[in-house]
RNA sequence: GUGGAUGUAGCUCAGUUGGUUAGAGCGCUAGUUUGUGGCACUAGAGGCCGUGGGUUCGAGUCCCAUCUUCCACCCCA
């Protein structure tokens, strides 16, 4: 047996409804607030990523799926989704639409990462993102369509936080003065912490280690080094979300993996799952860094396995149900096969999910069939009801029959 | 990349100190007065016991390796 590679899952019909109802929740809320969907490729030249997101990044240097195709080229299969999205924003002009552009899109992911809870090597991802704007009324938005995500979708339990990492300029200014403060100590602090230092100190203010944390008593917080515009922008974006009342926390130590964030970035995480759901921010140089004009933008994704995987959890009693069929015909020897196939297609053809027998099955097999699939009724025909035009239709649940006419128009009146 | 657990029918799992043709429940297929589902009964199909080595007269059972799955670190959605 040829099993499916490490980190991917399958995603079988008794599930893949859950799916579908999520993504057409998701997607409806995004067109009420002015998104329109966008496709791009599942590889790109590596040097997308490797810029993109950053040669320095755990994603670029270990986790991505990169190969050399025919004819030589670099490729990988995207480990995220702006990266691609920003490319065609500036390979097809749209920085010429009105502004801002709004953009969503729904795809794959593939990261060579360990498995484990909520981590798959190829996941998927719904994004929203934004171009053409710095004002934090576009943070606020990003983070009220966020939020509403969860409420539509009635999952509770979800805390945001916040913060902002600063432009360029403040953020070196920041690190310069964090890795001062940690050199003192830092072969007190435990291992993974000295490995952290030089790639990303930001990171050990996060660790758990309680003699670490006692440490970090005192160190320099990124909030106090922002320039004065990151530190309007910061309050700005607060301040409205305060006044339309999302709550959110601070927390200093949210540092997002992607080397393209500016100022503010933002969490979704499931206190239960112990995960984050849905991350975002803004990127104000990434534009410009892949060859497009300075150009502000900002954007989130969430993980879709995640969020099925919670959205379940909370659902349970009113969970979505599955399609099932209105009418199943139940038929005995070739000239009602005739009939049934006929009547089958002209239903469906009024948009009626209808089956039959396609196995030659007995008319016992049938019913038994009828009734695991769930089907609302079972019309039966045989010799005798083609001759008189008249069949039984059966209510499965309450098991009442009724005769009537074997044409369309009866059927409809009889099946609500 | 590191550490820990796991692997027997489609699914959930039994399988006794190594011993003959590997079991159950559910599911699937068919039948139980030959034109009617759910309940019950009967029968059937379906396993190179994750894979490859080794020990042994003999391995699902013991040893080694490897892969998968799950969990944690790192990192992330």
């Amino acid at each position: 047996m040829i099993q499916k590679p490490k980190g991917t899952r399958d995603i079988l019909p008794d599930e893949s409804y859950k799916w579908q109802y999520i993504e057409a929740k998701v997607q409806e809320l995004f067109k009420n607030y002015g998104y329109k969907e966008i496709r791009v490729p599942v590889f790109e030249n590596t040097e997308l990523f490797q810029r993109g997101v950053g040669d320095t990044t755990d994603v670029v240097q270990k986790e991505m799926y990169t190969f050399d195709d025919k004819g030589g080229r670099s490729i990988t299969l995207r480990p995220e989704g702006t990266a691609g999205v920003v490319r065609a924003y500036i390979e097809n002009g749209m920085a010429s639409l009105p502004s801002p552009i709004k953009v969503w899109y729904n795809m794959a992911m593939y990261r060579y990462e360990n498995v484990q809870k909520g981590r798959l090597r190829e996941f998927h991802q719904i994004g929203a993102e934004v171009f053409g704007t710095s004002s934090y009324m576009a943070d606020v938005e990003s983070i009220t369509m966020a939020n509403e995500i969860f409420k539509i979708l009635n999952i509770p339990n979800i805390q945001l936080t916040i913060n902002s990492i600063g432009c360029p300029t403040c953020r070196a200014e920041y690190q310069k003065a964090l890795k001062k403060f940690l050199e003192k100590n830092i072969d007190q602090y435990c291992y993974t912490c000295q490995t952290r230092f030089e790639k990303n100190p930001m990171r050990i203010l996060d660790c758990k280690e309680e003699k670490c944390k006692s440490l970090n008593q005192g160190a320099p917080i990124i909030l106090d080094y922002l320039c004065d515009e990151c530190k309007t922008h910061f309050e700005n974006v607060k301040k409205l979300l305060t006044e339309i009342g999302i709550s959110y926390e601070v927390d200093p130590g949210i540092v997002r993996g992607l080397d393209y964030y500016t100022k503010t970035v933002f969490e979704f995480i499931s206190k239960e799952e112990g995960y984050t759901v849905l991350a975002g921010g803004r990127y104000d140089g990434l534009v410009k860094e892949l060859g497009g004009a300075d150009t502000p933008a900002l954007g989130f994704a969430l993980g879709m396995e995640r969020i099925v995987e919670i959205y379940e959890k909370y659902n349970k009693e009113n969970m979505v149900e599955p399609e099932i069929p209105k009418l199943y015909i139940a038929q005995i020897g070739e000239k009602a096969n005739s009939l049934a196939t006929i009547l089958v297609k002209e239903l469906r053809e009024k948009g009626i999910n209808v089956q039959k027998d396609i196995t030659e099955k007995s008319i016992k097999a049938q019913f038994k069939y009828a009734d695991k699939i769930n089907s609302k009724y079972v019309l039966t025909i045989g010799e005798d009801e083609i001759n008189n035009n008249r069949a039984k239709l059966k209510n499965m649940k309450t098991g009442e029959e009724k005769e009537i006419e074997l044409n369309v128009e009866d059927i409809l009146k009889n099946i609500d």
